[in-house]
DNA sequence: ATCATTTATCTTGACGTCAAGATACACGAT
DNA sequence: ATCGTGTATCTTGACGTCAAGATAAATGAT
C-alpha cells in the first residue's frame, strides 16, 4: 500500500467507474523520476553542474573528438526546444565550459566545442553519474532490470 | 535500435570503461515520462486546464465531498514546494475554479475548496485525461501491464 | 499569563522551459 | 546574378518551479 495506491483507492471510493490500471502505473513513473531527476541533480551539483548542463556537456563528449557539434545537432539529440538549447549554450559558454566558433562551411550556424575545462568537467561528473544511476538501481536483479528495460523500449516505442 | 540505443553506443565508443545498463533504463524513463506529460497536457489543454491545475483539483476531488482541504494537505499529496502550492492556488483561484476560505479551528491556515465551476471542470477533465492514459498505454497486454506496474513499485519503493 | 518554539502559509528572486516570431544566410530555379 | 524558399539560430515574453526566508498564529513550558 504505498502512496500511489491510497491514490488509487481514493479514486475508486469517488468515482468507481474510472479504471485506474494505466492511471497507477502512470502515477507511479511520474512519482519515481521526480525521486530521480532528484537524486541525479544532487550528484551532478557536487561537480558544479546542472542536469541540463551535463545533458550537453555529455552530448558534445560521446560524440567523440573534437568534441563540436552545431546547436541543431545538439537540438536533434536532446529533446528540448530551440530556445532552450540556444539558453543552455549561453550558460555553458558564460561558464567557459563550451565556445561558439564559426563554422566556416555554413555561416547561418556555429559549432559548439568542449573548452578543456568543459572537457574535464564531464569527464569527472560521467563516471560520478553513471555510479549514481548504478546505485539508484541496486534494489533489482540483473533479470528485472533486463525485464524493465524490454518494457520500457517498448513503450518508449510508442512514440518515437 | 532506438534512440536510446545509439546514445549508449556512442558512449561505448568513447569510454568503453562505463557500464551502460542502468544509464540506458534511464535514459529510456526520462524520454518516456517526457512524451507523456507532453500527451497528457495535450489532453488537459482542451479542458482548460495545465496538468498542474488538474494535480491540484484532482486532488481535492478525490478527498472527497465538501472537496476541501488545507495547503499543507495538498502539499503532503503532491511532490512540490510549497512555494509552487501558493503559486498554484492564486492562479486557480484567479480563474474561479477553487476559493479559499478561513478555517475556523486555526487562523494560520486556510482551507481550498473547490467551487462548484471547479468541481464541473475537473470531473470533465478527470473522465478524458483517464482516457487518455488507457489510450497511451495501448500497446501492452494485461501481463506486461501488470509485469511493468510491479517493476515501478519495486523500484517506487526505493524513494518512497 | 508570558514567551520561546513550532507550525502553516506566503513572498521573493532566480532559474529552466516553451511557443512564436525575428534575423540572417544558403541554395536552387530561372 | 537575382529572387523566393528553406534552414539555422537567436530573441522575447510568459509560465512553473524551487530554496530560502518572512509573517502570523498556535502550542507548551514555566
Amino acid at each position: 500500500m504505498d502512496r500511489v495506491d491510497k491514490i488509487l483507492a481514493q479514486w475508486r471510493k469517488e468515482r468507481p467507474d474510472l479504471d485506474t490500471e494505466a492511471m497507477g502505473i502512470m502515477g507511479r513513473l511520474n512519482r519515481l523520476t521526480t525521486h530521480l531527476a532528484r537524486e541525479v541533480e544532487q550528484v551532478l551539483q557536487r561537480h558544479g553542474l546542472s542536469s541540463s548542463a551535463f545533458d550537453v556537456l555529455a552530448t558534445l563528449r560521446r560524440s567523440g573528438a573534437p568534441y563540436r557539434l552545431s546547436p541543431g545537432d545538439l537540438l536533434s539529440m536532446t529533446m528540448v526546444s530551440s530556445g532552450t538549447m540556444t539558453n543552455r549554450i549561453d550558460q555553458l559558454e558564460k561558464a567557459g565550459l563550451v565556445e561558439r566558433v564559426l563554422n566556416p562551411d555554413d555561416r547561418r550556424s556555429v559549432l559548439i566545442a568542449l573548452t578543456e575545462v568543459g572537457l574535464v568537467a564531464v569527464e569527472g561528473a560521467a563516471g560520478a553519474h553513471v555510479a549514481n544511476q548504478q546505485r539508484l538501481m541496486q534494489a533489482f536483479s540483473a533479470e528485472e532490470k533486463a525485464e524493465l528495460d524490454t518494457l520500457l523500449r517498448k513503450f518508449l516505442a510508442t512514440f518515437e
